[in-house]
DNA sequence: CGATATATGTTATAACATAACATTATTTGT
DNA sequence: ACAAATAATGTTATGTTATAACATATATCG
């Protein structure tokens, strides 16, 4: 049996599925102070927590998280593409991009723990809206 | 002719470019004190103008910055492969990277504009030196 | 030279993240 | 069931990263 998540984790993964946006941890607290969170520890160690389960991930170039937008991340590697205009976030799973991770790693003679893509730009919808 | 850099901007420039680390906007701040350097936005400036020159890169994920190891990397996609033991940063250019990173972009739809990858794990120094 | 754009210096504050400690809840072994 | 160990929580304070706003100075270009 899987382990269940405590009341803030579930909380704050609620409020990150719920969410069409990254959120960031202070974001988060705003919208979680009516259900008793008050101070930011309490959403750094859900936040934490739910990262180790690979529930969700963390844009590094934008101090924001979001839900994981498949079933179990926790050992997958996966690219982001953020659109600048409206900040919705795809989250892209392809097996030439964990190859690629791990070709550029070895170019460098690193053995790879953890890896961020992030690419940012415009979506169709945004790019076709641009004055 | 090429631009020349102002004196804040060399200076910054100047210090990244002797370290063999990342450095972050504060250490680069106390580094250079002792020139005159008093306030964070004085760094900050530079490192901007730095960026656009493609003189530099961010690593989002440790907040810090590096010289590029290249020349003018201004339109080239790079990799960074960070050592979590001794903070030793490669930077790996590889015509595949940049495909890979239109691929994911045009999966999802996105006009890419800017992007980064990093890789965290152990070089292979680090590596064997484990308890 | 005078107008415009760029860079600088400075103060203050915003935004992101963790240290440290006390307390409570849950899990585990016997 | 009980005590010990582990994990989560609540709270206060502080550390770290980054930018807003405004005044001044320097460079660029017609």
């Amino acid at each position: 049996m899987s382990k269940s998540l405590t009341k803030n984790q579930t909380l704050v993964l609620d409020t990150l599925t719920a969410s069409t946006k990254p959120q960031t941890a202070y974001s988060l607290l705003d919208q979680l102070k009516d259900h008793g969170l008050k101070a930011p520890p309490q959403i750094y160690r859900a936040l934490e927590k739910l990262l180790e389960l690979g529930l969700i991930h963390k844009l590094e170039s934008i101090n924001s998280f979001v839900a994981c937008q498949h079933n179990d991340c926790a050992h997958q590697i996966a690219g982001f593409a953020i659109c600048d205009g409206c900040d919705r976030v795809a989250e892209i799973i392809d097996d030439r991009l964990e190859l690629q991770i791990h070709a550029v790693a070895k170019t460098a003679g690193l053995v790879p723990k953890k890896s961020t893509m992030e690419i940012h730009g415009l979506c169709s919808s945004c790019e076709g809206s641009k004055a």
